[in-house]
DNA sequence: ATCCTCCCCTAC
DNA sequence: TAAGGTAGGGGAGGAT
């Protein structure tokens, strides 16, 4: 649908739609429409059309079957106190899967004196433990300086003997995997720069945990009958082109709000340091394994949780009216454009943030520009400060970790605390001199109270907290505190207080669980969802998301909270503003293109002192039947494409990019 | 049974 | 003008 004023013709769509009986004619005659990505985007209105999925994963299939040789990702903890100190110096980070487990590891070598290390870096890092590495993976740890590469055993065979032993004895196997496929090596030869980007990519200095890199590539294909797309670039014309302009990638990755938040995680660790330094801490390794070392203690707790849930009010909005006062009690949209401007009425600029004051005309984000001014003319819009919300963030993450011990950061404006088995409070920074108890009902309250004073006096933005048994609960009481507010559920509302909600405002329910629970359950309300039996969602939805669901709704939720670990893959996508066309020039744009996200990949992975296991690429080509986008640029109702294959050499890299290159010029 | 890959879905 | 990214959970279905 082209845009947010397209809700009548989207009804249009739908009567028009089901009055069609045979499907292949429907695809035929009607547009694709594509999927909502926010519920009042029209998607509401519109069809979701399910269309068969068309794989075109067997035209590579014959040539690629790639494997993964096995995954690290590691997370830990430091709790156990020290029984011995034969250990010391020796700084252990775990990777991938193992036996004994990773928490077991952490335990052994802490009691044995040594340190744990959640994150791998070579500064730190003396004894890394695996169970199987690629070829890779090894070569880059090689690489670095000396560090030892051992198995598992050597930590669980030292402890026995309470003494160090030899590592040389300890080595991990180069692992194969016995269903990895010789990928089809081409000689065929590729354009240079694409060369010089898989050894950037394959090769990056130090290797963390499992990780996974991956080189997402949207292209929207532009095929003989899509004259509506050649239309749209000539329209866009040169101002827009997408591929013409050398910095793209950077440039778009730079204004696009969606990145901001999706790359938060990237930045948290170097997030936590400064974190850490404000607080007093040595690093913010410390203060992240004080956090799981008090995390691994509660699990093992069972008495009634205390989860707070604390959430920032229409975030970007509240940072943007902090700086400037004269926004306040005003309706303020966060957006590219500006509502000022002669344009604004036509104006399709998303819309990230809306305060509370907007919210009252209806206004969401996600919404155009222009529906917001047709639901408030006076709407004011301010153009996003991602330095700003950054530093927002830091100051309320610092505030959280001096107050509390157990702190899982969700999101840039979001975080749980666990606050079962802390009595105290603060706990951390220079607030200590003065330690309050915190036993009773009221103490918590106190907490939050004093937690969203300090917020609010220190980033001049509002937060909302949700307090209850569970996360779920937490979370849920959070959407009713909001805005500026707090609320609690109590253990045995829980479930009642859920009875009362729409299943769309359940967490992890999105729009198709809807939908599917309507049109094949036929459940419209949390009353009728709580009437169907764990094994008839199962049926639906598969054993484990069958009984989550099941949970969800009677408000329980066995979600631990959970310091953030390191990320088990790396990513860069560019959805929008892609177009290419048929031909050779515009094959080697698209191939340039490629190379400039898989450059943006490699970067990122060096900065995370990260080595991949494995690489995929996907493709979007625009459905033959597809419409204008419903976004201006956007991808519109588009087929993917994608292809994995693992990397135990540079050289396949090359030539899976090079059989990849090749679909997408088909 | 468990481990893959490929894919869908969700949330900020 | 406008910037629809990112990561994880989990299921289906095939291979081991
Ligand atoms: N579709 C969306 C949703 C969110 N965001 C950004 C802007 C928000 O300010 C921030 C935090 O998201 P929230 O869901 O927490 O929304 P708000 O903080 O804006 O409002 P609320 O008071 O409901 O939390 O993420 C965005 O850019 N696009
Ligand atoms: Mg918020
Ligand atoms: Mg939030």
């Amino acid at each position: 649908m082209e845009d947010f004023d397209g809700e009548e013709s989207g009804e249009d769509r739908v009567a028009s739609f089901f009055g069609v009986g045979d499907e292949r004619v429907k695809n035929k005659k009607k547009r694709e429409i594509e999927q909502p990505r926010y519920d009042w985007d029209g998607g509401d209105f519109g069809v979701y059309m399910k269309e068969k999925q068309r794989k075109l994963h067997d035209q590579f299939a014959a040539q690629f079957k790639p494997s993964d040789p096995v995954v690290k990702e590691g997370n830990q903890s430091q709790d156990a106190t020290r029984s011995s100190t034969f250990m010391h110096g020796v700084h252990l980070h775990v990777s991938g899967w193992t036996q004994p487990s990773r928490e077991t590891l952490r335990e052994l070598i802490i009691k044995a004196g040594g340190e744990y290390h959640t994150y791998y870096s070579t500064k730190s890092v003396t004894h890394f433990v695996a169970t199987s590495l690629s070829h890779a993976r090894m070569k880059s740890l090689n690489e670095g300086p000396k560090i030892f590469i051992v198995n598992p055993d050597w930590v669980v065979d030292s402890i026995q003997q309470q003494r160090r032993l030899p590592e040389a004895k300890y080595r991990i196997n180069l692992g194969t995997d016995s269903r990895q496929h010789t990928l089809a090596f081409h000689t065929s030869t590729l354009q240079s720069p694409t060369k010089e980007k898989n050894k950037a990519d394959a090769f990056p200095e130090a290797n963390e945990d499992e990780v996974d890199v991956q080189d997402e590539l949207i292209v929207d294909d532009t095929n003989n009958d899509a004259a509506i797309k050649l239309d749209a670039m000539r329209r866009s014309g040169k101002l827009l082109s997408t591929s013409e302009n050398v910095n793209f990638v950077k440039d778009f990755f730079a204004q696009s709000r969606l990145h901001f938040i999706g790359s938060f995680r990237a930045r948290y660790e170097q997030l936590m340091e400064n974190v850490a330094e404000r607080l007093g801490m040595k690093s913010g390794n410390a203060l992240l394994q004080d956090s799981v070392t008090c995390q691994e203690q509660g699990e093992h707790m069972f008495v009634e949780r205390i989860v707070l849930h604390i959430d920032m009010d229409a975030f970007f909005a509240s940072c943007a009216i902090s700086v400037d006062p004269s926004l306040r009690g005003h309706p303020v949209v966060v957006c590219h454009s500006s509502s000022t401007s002669s344009h604004a009425v036509t104006s399709r600029g998303e819309i990230s943030a809306a305060n509370y004051e907007a919210r009252s005309y209806g206004i969401r984000a996600g919404m155009f520009l222009k529906t917001a001014l047709q639901m408030c003319p006076h709407v004011k819009s301010v153009p996003y400060d991602f330095e700003l919300y950054e530093k927002v963030a830091t100051k309320v993450i610092t505030l959280l970790h001096a107050f509390a011990r157990l702190v899982e950061v969700r999101s840039v404006d979001e975080a749980y605390i666990d606050l079962t088995g802390q009595d105290t409070w603060p706990v951390r920074g220079k607030e200590m001199k003065e330690v309050k108890p915190l036993k009773t009902k009221s103490d918590v309250d106190e907490f939050c109270r004093e937690l969203r004073n300090r917020i609010e006096a220190e980033t001049g933005c509002t937060a909302s907290i949700g307090i209850g048994s569970n996360k779920l609960a937490a979370r849920l009481a959070t959407k009713k505190a909001k805005p500026n507010g707090i609320y609690r559920i109590l253990p045995d509302e829980t479930e009642s207080f859920v009875a009362q909600l729409k299943i769309r405002d359940l967490p992890g329910i999105g729009y198709r669980t809807c939908e599917k629970l309507e049109t094949e359950l036929r459940v419209k309300t949390t009353e009728q969802l709580r009437k169907l039996s764990k094994t008839a969602l199962q049926n639906v939805f598969g054993a484990n998301a069958g009984v989550l669901i099941y949970e969800c709704v009677r408000g329980r939720s066995n979600e631990k909270v959970i310091p953030l670990a390191a990320r088990k893959s790396i990513s860069a996508t560019v959805g929008w503003g892609v177009r290419f066309g048929a031909g050779d020039t515009e094959y080697n744009k698209a191939v340039r293109f490629v190379v400039s996200l898989a450059e943006e990949v490699a970067d990122r992975a060096r900065q995370a002192d990260a080595v991949g296991s494995r690489v995929s690429v996907e493709l979007l080509k625009a459905k033959s039947n597809a419409g204008e986008p419903y976004k201006l640029l956007g991808q519109g109702s588009c087929d993917r494409i994608r292809s994995s294959a693992s990397i135990l050499f540079a050289h396949n890299q090359e030539s899976l990019r090079n059989e990849l290159t090749k679909v997408c010029e088909r």
